[in-house]
DNA sequence: GTCTATATGACGATAGAC
DNA sequence: GTCTATCGTCATATAGAC
């Protein structure tokens, strides 16, 4: 690996354990092994580095999403496939931390990939649960919208549970209790 | 009110816009109008006044939550009491916020609170649900603990959904995705 | 491309005068 | 109690040699 595929690298990994604001250059560079002179030769700077990193993760979040959403199986089956798929809980979810770092916020590049890929996660898993409506897999009541927002924002706040708990059980206990409501729509 | 005070109250606001990682002594100074001197007087240093803003904020967080789950009603009425509840959504939750910080996370005296609040919250939840089972209000097939687990990660998983997307509106949708799966299991 | 030197300011605190 | 001075370190680069 060269020296700028290694500086993106160490800044994704950074930027998961410890946000925009809690980075540092010097911290990128040691990490990846490379030197000071190297990394602003190919970058201009942590932005930069931060554009490419985030940029990535968001890619690669959306693909990993797309593999279990679009798998084989009902609508509900596919949707848990996706929430109990094998997680690193607590290390939470290297886009979702970057919404309470203040600096990504305030940066509206820095903040698009985070807000597309939220976003995107929302639509898709409603495009799912809106497929099972349609074929009699689930009740014509159940509005898809709403449901795919709660199914993101267990993943989210489970995350959150979990590092708050240093245990992934709060996490495994919160996509239980919503996928034990969501058998009650399944249609026999 | 007096220094002190108003140390506290700048490094509360501070915590919740910034996290631990990203304030400075320098900057709470400024917000209280107090001058570096004073605060080195009152307290020992930026620590310090992180411990006394995290346990105050604490504190008011499971005050203002009993308010709602203690109320009058049936169970899931007081559970909507409390999900639905006035909130500054796009401020995200003072509590949560600071799992995502690194050096709160790794000083257990700064995370105790932390813990302690959102662990509490899951088990108030589920003792009102529980309650909720026992009356005959809600299905004998719910698990309280699954579902309170739920509840509280939908709340925090919809402060992401709701800063990611810079709108209420998916913190809206994943409150009520949740209350309409729970309405399927309260008894007629 | 990568290295070392240098610059400017912020961070987090201590010391001692008033 | 509060103020100003001072300190050593880190953050975030820029400049120019190799």
């Amino acid at each position: 690996m060269n020296a700028a595929e290694r500086l993106v690298e160490s800044t994704r990994e950074l930027l998961w354990e410890r946000g925009y604001t809690g980075i540092s250059p010097k911290g990128i560079q040691q990490r990846a092994g490379v030197g000071q002179g190297s990394m602003y030769h190919h970058f201009a700077g942590k932005r930069e580095l931060a554009l490419a990193a985030i940029g990535r993760t968001a890619e690669e979040t959306r693909a990993r999403a797309e593999e279990q959403l679009s798998g084989t199986g009902t609508s509900v089956e596919r949707v848990t496939a996706y929430l109990r798929r094998e997680r690193d809980v607590l290390r939470g979810c290297p886009i979702g931390r970057l919404t309470q770092d203040p600096e990504v916020m305030a940066d509206p590049a820095l903040r698009e990939p985070v807000d597309r890929t939220l976003a995107w996660l929302r639509e898709r898993l409603a495009q799912v649960l809106a497929e099972g409506r349609e074929r009699g897999e689930l009740d014509a009541g159940l509005d898809p919208w709403a449901v795919a927002a709660t199914t993101v924002a267990v993943l989210q706040g489970g995350y959150v549970l979990a590092r708050a708990a240093a245990s992934a059980q709060p996490f495994d206990q919160a996509v239980d209790g919503v996928l034990g409501l969501l058998a009650a729509h399944v249609r026999p």
